[in-house]
DNA sequence: GATCACTAGGTTGTCTAGTTATATAGACGG
DNA sequence: CCGTCTATATAACTAGACAACCTAGTGATC
């Protein structure tokens, strides 16, 4: 297995914003998640994931709510607001022009 | 003319081992071409370029020789070296992973 | 000959955000 | 009762991009 690649700043936003808008969870659930859905090449670490979560909720993108799991534990469930939704819209906007003028450049090979 | 997206960090040295491969050039022009070919969506700020240009020279990445532009100038142009070469093929492979899972996330609509 | 714009290279200080490492605590299996 | 998994959290460190400067030479314009 290749070992995974560091996250590129800027980028794990996008991808929280984007998962978070597909369903609801918690950040354990969501670090799996980014994990099994790039098939193992984007890796976040908790230390960066939570920190990133408290940003969005601090710039109302995301809220979070105490709730339990299925399995009788506590987890705070982060979904997008409507401010989330749009910012989720922007960054991948931004996301797309800036792949493809690098991508642009790549392949003037 | 929307205004150019921040550059994502760690995406400056694959831009520019690519463009010096095409072409060894100066600092200066450098930062011009990038605005040119990525039809300036990307720019760089010379105070991202300069550091980044040393560190690739520290690493072995990039070679630089001072030399005079056809206008007289005085001009330090950089070229790369066989290892800047073969990091560039890593990085462009890197990229391509890391854009290829990204995309996939997005594209999960 | 003063002023301005452009070429060219550089530094400093600040900030964002990702990494590693560590801690806590409840649940569950053996 | 011990280890492992779930789940959240924080502190110390670091890389790298940005804005805002600075120097100096060239060439045009007024």
């Amino acid at each position: 297995m290749a070992k995974p690649a560091p996250l590129l700043q800027g980028t794990l936003d996008l991808i929280v914003l984007e998962l978070l808008r597909s369903e609801p969870t918690n950040g354990y659930d969501l670090a799996q998640r980014i994990q099994a859905v790039s098939r193992d090449v984007l890796q976040v670490n908790a230390g960066s994931l939570y920190p990133a979560l408290y940003r969005l909720e601090e710039r109302g993108l995301v809220k979070a709510a105490w709730k339990e799991t299925d399995t009788g534990r506590r987890a705070k469930v982060y979904s997008l607001t409507a401010a989330g939704r749009k910012a989720l819209e922007s960054q991948r906007a931004e996301w797309a022009r800036f792949a493809g003028a690098l991508s642009h450049i790549l392949k003037r090979a």
